[in-house]
DNA sequence: TGGCCTTTTTAACAGCACTATTACAATGTG
DNA sequence: CACATTGTAATAGTGCTGTTAAAAAGGCCA
């Protein structure tokens, strides 16, 4: 997998970072320092970019901006949010902005590209159920599963088109995350690093009791969809 | 997950201290408390480390001079920079001689851990995707042979496309170890290396009450793939 | 030498005590 | 109210051992 990346960061030394973990992955990468210059940047060449990382603190114009901007030129390009805090806010701006994906600042270069091949793999795997997917009312769903329909922008979960109530973030996120890899198993530390992000130290048991109000309301509308694997972790399974 | 880590560290009291939170991991560690006597160390016997955490600030060669050094003896070697003050200059130094991750001071204790174990973690799934990568749909499986596959990262079975249920972790570990070199004849010995870990000290026998559960299990779906080697041990076998 | 029986070695099986892991409930915090 | 944590109960998995069954080896005799 060959990509070039617009990374969106006005921390040069960030950008400087990641470039050379992109490079040691084969991956070019451009560098735009604000929101103008990034649009401009793309706006120019849009075609030759596989996918943006997009700062949300950005001088001159701001992350969800340069979003908006970009979606409007080419509405499949996928964009990595990278937001300093993980405020929730943030995130459905973000998500409603068009990103795909986001991770919390700080981050590991290895989290980044990590997210970014998932990324890249999604989008492969949506490709190919393009026809099946497409238009009919104006629903986006980022996944979509045998019975689980599940909208970042809305953080809204649907089992069987009923809607699962009360959902918390965490919940959201645990539920997301698993989701777009159905049947994988993820340990609690991965869900830990992937919903609580790359600088949380927290318990393992932690993920448990998360689990278990996930659990409570998805078999509220009739979903057992969470299954455990002894002595590994958790998986997403809806078949 | 053992792990055995040298740590390259001129302060004493950081080194005990994080010495004492790898032994609870239950990790082993070297210190190293020059850079000098790091590469030293190494070069004597680079296989038996698993991981390097590695100061920048070093008397006699500083951090970025013994990462190239290490790279060069074993390119693969992970290695987390501990990078004093969050300078940023330092850290892309770092990068760029084949860090793979990196921890400003002070940090926690937990928080290096949770680094290694995502590191860790990553190689891991690195390794596996390098070896598995055919695959086209979703389905990755880690092992094919003609009547079974074998998915880690689902921690699935199937045998002619049936799924073997109920499998513990110890006999998915059993299975994946034996059916990566299918006909092979494992000595017990071998399989409680492999799959109870270098040193555990346990029965021989313990070893055929899980092949046995192992291949009741089996046999619920019509496979017969586990043969005994008289006085030798097992192999698998779907031919 | 080769067949047959006995002895010895090795593996299969079954059950039990113990451990590890997970689910659940309750609490404290912001 | 969401969350993190902790104690406890429930559950699943593991390790071991006594016993039984099977295989190999050795001895005996035709």
């Amino acid at each position: 997998m060959k990509l070039k990346i617009l990374m969106v960061e006005d921390d040069q030394s960030v950008a400087e970072m990641m470039g050379m973990f992109f490079e040691k992955e084969g991956w070019s990468m451009d560098v735009a320092t604000d929101g103008e210059q990034a649009v401009k940047m793309f706006a120019e060449n849009p075609d030759q970019y596989d996918l943006i990382t997009l700062d949300l603190n950005l001088p001159k114009k701001d992350g969800i901006e340069v979003a908006k901007e970009v979606c409007a030129i080419s509405p499949s390009i996928p964009i990595i949010m990278l937001t300093a805090r993980s405020s929730e806010e943030e995130q459905i701006q973000g998500f409603n902005a068009g990103a795909d994906d986001y991770v919390s600042k700080p981050f590991s270069p290895l989290a980044l590209i990590a997210r970014i091949k998932a990324l890249q793999r999604r989008i492969r795997i949506d490709d190919k159920q393009e026809q099946t997917k497409t238009a009919e009312s104006g629903e986006k769903f980022d996944v979509v599963t045998n019975h689980i329909k599940i909208s970042t922008s809305r953080r809204e979960v649907l089992y069987d088109n009923k809607h699962v109530q009360n959902i918390t973030p965490k919940e959201f996120d645990l539920l997301y995350t698993m989701a777009q890899k159905p049947k994988q198993v993820f340990s609690r530390e991965q869900l830990l690093e992937s919903v609580w992000g790359y600088n949380y130290y927290g318990e393992d048991r932690t993920v448990d009791a998360h689990i278990k109000k996930l659990r409570q309301k998805l078999e509220k509308v009739g979903a057992n969809v969470i299954q455990t694997v002894w002595g590994v972790g958790y998986k997403f399974d809806d078949s």
